[in-house]
DNA sequence: ATTATCTATAGATCTATAGATAATGC
DNA sequence: ATTATCTATAGATCTATAGATAATGC
């Protein structure tokens, strides 16, 4: 068992994570890992002995620290406008690529042992959930917003802005058109469509 | 090889619908839908001998065109006001079972030959937008929205209303309490976050 | 000696086919 | 006779383990 910071092992938790976040638990084979790290498969036993199951775990939660991560520093360096801290968490969904919520809860965590499926799904929501919610509670309290439930919101907030991964790539060629899509959806959500 | 009516056909269709659209393609297996329909695998075959891409395909073009019907009606039965309209259509997202657009975009189609995926995935994205957009070209002729993409906004609905499936159940419990959840999301949309 | 990777293989599961058997309709 | 379902099985693929081999460090 090598350490964790072992260059070999990071590069299959990259790997992994690309595949796994990509076509979910059941869709990837230890073989698809394997072969993106150019290693055998059996080989990836020696830094994850209980195989797939424990590779998915550490991904995914390694996935949304680095999601909270990147949520957070986005909203902090926007500064205090909610406007700019929402297109900064846009662009930041924007240049990820997308969570699968609905899979995650509905397709993966059934391969999973109910409880470690419970612990996972609770860190993994509030993980993206939390430095959102705190951006619109802290404009809920200037007075500048009609949110009633920012925890819910901020769910909302996410689930429209990655909807942007789900349009074809012809009409959103370059990741730049990616991002201002993700701007123009978060500004949908803050202004709203009817006329003011 | 019986007749698309044949009630055993059917039986199979509504099970591999429930089956594959919960858990994707790959997670879901011939002896999954025998099961779910107390049949044994082989015996799917006789119904569809192509096996399981003839019944992914088969499913999922009756499941779009059942939500482009569902929503169709839920807009025109709620007569000319967008809010009214918006509420049907989320209550009718809340009803179903969620569309996982990302997982077939990423996942699912990806088991198919890609030609078929696009003509399959291309048709799904135009049975849901169409009567959503519609309704909101409706109401931006009147001169109500600043909607500026119809289609973008309707897709935009789509991933934020399905979002409340994704809430845990113990604070969404019942079909109702997950009806007006979508129909708060809706209004999000409409009415925007910051006050007017 | 220890660490890292490989080959080989067992056992489980999955798709698909062949051919037997039971049920139904003439 | 035809229709519907079943049993049995082939071949592929997947997870996991055992043990060999190569590379590295003392």
């Amino acid at each position: 068992m090598p350490p964790k910071d072992n260059a070999t092992y990071q590069r299959i938790l990259d790997a992994a994570d690309r595949l796994f976040s990509e076509r979910g638990y059941t869709s990837v084979t230890l073989k698809d890992i394997g072969e993106a790290t150019s290693l055998r498969h059996a080989s990836l036993y020696y830094y994850a002995p209980r195989g797939k199951e424990q590779l998915y775990v550490e991904v995914t939660e390694r996935s949304f620290q680095r999601h909270n991560a990147g949520v957070t520093e986005a909203i902090i360096g926007a500064g205090d406008d909610l406007r700019a801290q929402l297109h900064a968490a846009a662009r930041w969904f924007a240049s990820q690529s997308p969570i699968d919520l609905g899979r995650m809860v509905r397709s993966d965590m059934l391969a999973l042992p109910a409880q470690e499926a419970d612990r996972l799904m609770q860190a993994c929501l509030a993980a993206i959930r939390t430095p959102i919610a705190a951006a619109i509670r802290n404009a809920a309290r200037k007075g500048l917003l009609t949110v009633h439930d920012a925890d819910f919101a901020a769910m909302g907030f996410v689930g429209l802005v990655q909807s942007v991964h789900n349009i074809p790539k012809v009409f959103l060629p370059t990741p730049e058109d990616l991002a201002q899509a993700a701007c123009r959806a978060a500004d949908m959500l803050l202004d709203g469509w009817r006329v003011r």
